[in-house]
DNA sequence: AATGAATGAGAGTTCATTCAT
DNA sequence: TATGAATGAACTCTCATTCAT
């Protein structure tokens, strides 16, 4: 039976908390290659009680998803708005998404690795924050040029596509390295994609 | 039971179709949502019938990202090999990358979200392939530094991530639109990483 | 736990309701395919909250058909107790088994549908009510012999399961039906049973 | 895996085998309350290996259903068809209905208890049966009366509703004692009808 | 070289039931 | 008097795998 409770803070709070186990166990094993099971062991509850909180595996894999998108598409909300200078605002896109994987390293990667099992029904909010990052990332990249620090001939659609790639890249050395120092890596990140590899004598690093 | 005339050129090549149907039907629905029957049915045969050419399904998945590798790999000898300038070698690089998801952009989509499936064991030899093209995409970037067309802040560890990541997440593109130029689009890349978004006049594009 | 104040006029009172909520589920859904969640939903209370009123779904079932049994029966007791001609008696008898089927429907036709899936120890009384309805019913067609309006040669088990069909089969109608006039179909019954579909002109109809 | 030789005789065989195993425990246990497993186990085979022969539990109760009915719908035709007195046709009516419970009983006790757990969509065939049978009832009642041997005051619809609630109540006598002579109930059964109970010396019995 | 038939293990899901509160 | 939370068993269905033919 389904709750009806279903905003009691201690209801929320273990949802939450079903959530992130949800997140570890697809993020592992893959969507189709974890079992409820190992959900509900993870949570420290029995296989069948998981259905207390999710109606089926399907809602438990799109509310991981939405987790791990959610925050990091408001960050950049606020970055696209803001009317910082081209740099900044590149360096605060590359933070905020390698910084995601810090944090959410397991819901956005089952974001990235795993969306594609869900029917479209289920994936349609999920797009629409992707399409809107994609966007409000091209603006910036458009923006650069009107301020002249981004050349005329870059392509905006592709470039957002080479940095999100990028970051996506990176995200794997920060799961693998809980030591990494996420801010510099982002630095880094965005002294190549302003500068490229070529010679010549910036800001350093 | 597994067949004696294992290489007669008609089993060989019923085997070749066997593998590029499972990288089919692997790359659309996962290695754990695919079923043998699927693949059976894109190569026209009965079930049961698949298992003359696979001892098991995850001896297929092996076959897959082998098969989506291999040629890749040894393009990439290839390159590490030849003594041209960096800035010729990182387009061959970025070629022969794009280029594979065109002409096996299912095996390699394969190999990208499903080796982790893989039981040690059995990625072992992935593994292999995979580090030494890292390692020598490091060699080339290293080389570019003696070259003097690299800076010598750059650090070619996570340049070569960064430079895979955004192949990869390019690649989507490439998959998704038939018509892409790919080597138009190999040359923005590398121009990208070259000389990054900034204003500088380059070989423009 | 089972309440303590079970005979309080509240208790009696849900308990009611409770009865009819179940005859409601399991007449639409059948034993099995009803929950006891889609019972306690019709009530209006929490799925927990129904063992308050049933030990179990099997007491449920049980006291559903006793409801829709025992008023049925005990209108038998009067008809077979009255020595109304046979003509009478059988209106009053198909008269009060198909307006059992306007008032209690629900609770009827679970009994009729339902009453095997309960374990035989809880069949008893079921089977004593039913066993005693029909003995009666027979008695009335012997009776009938006696006062000569029944042919000798009509075998009255035989009969009486007849008419129990009969009734039963129209309950149908009457479910499907609610505008329909039970007490005319009543009548149409009867005349069927006394004269037959033959062309002799009775009291009409 | 779903067969593709459909319909070599071994396969129809077994399909046929696994119909009846279906029969048989839908009419014992109800619908929802039998499990593939019974059937199974019944056919001697093991509970996977049942969807080798239906997609779905779901399609068993059809096939059920279909399997109960269609003879008995067939033979109708015949009779309707036919222009043999009413007495006549009115006691193969009967005698066919009753003669169906000795032959297929359980498939027809499924029929009438079980198939409304189907989804409209698979009732569809179903329904289309039966009406066609109630009104080929019906055609026959009507035709009685210009024969003459039918009271023009007989309403030929709830006549051939209770015809068929008596003879499905029969069913059960029948059921339940395996030596009843089916085709001298049936006459039993026909003069009732025909002549009702009342005391008229006609053809005896 | 391939297939029909079966299997057994495991999946997701539902649900009657319990019980502390 | 009723509920939220959990449980464990059962169920339908899928599938990798086997093997005689």
């Amino acid at each position: 039976m389904k709750p009806s409770n279903t905003d009691s803070p201690r209801y929320q709070q273990q949802k939450q908390a079903a959530i992130r186990a949800a997140a570890s166990v697809f993020s592992e094993k893959g969507f189709h290659g974890a079992s409820t099971g190992d959900i509900a062991a993870k949570l420290g509850i029995k296989q069948g009680s998981l259905y207390y909180y999710f109606d089926s595996k399907e809602e438990a894999l799109e509310e991981v998803c939405l987790y791990g998108l959610q925050q990091y598409v408001e960050n950049m909300d606020v970055i696209a708005a803001s009317d910082d200078p081209f740099e900044y605002r590149l360096l605060a896109v590359v933070s905020n998404h390698l910084g995601s994987y810090r944090e959410k390293a397991e819901a956005l990667k089952v974001h990235n690795d795993e969306r594609l099992y869900l029917p479209r029904e289920r994936r349609r909010r999920l797009k629409a924050l992707g399409s809107r990052y994609r966007a409000q990332l091209e603006d910036i990249i458009e923006h650069g040029k009107t301020e002249g620090v981004v050349r005329d001939s870059v392509d905006s659609h592709f470039t957002a596509q080479s940095v999100i790639g990028m970051c996506n890249g990176l995200g794997e050395l920060i799961v693998r390295d809980p030591d990494l120092d996420v801010f510099a890596l982002a630095r880094k990140t965005t002294d190549l994609l302003l500068h490229g590899t070529g010679p010549e004598p910036t800001q350093g690093d």
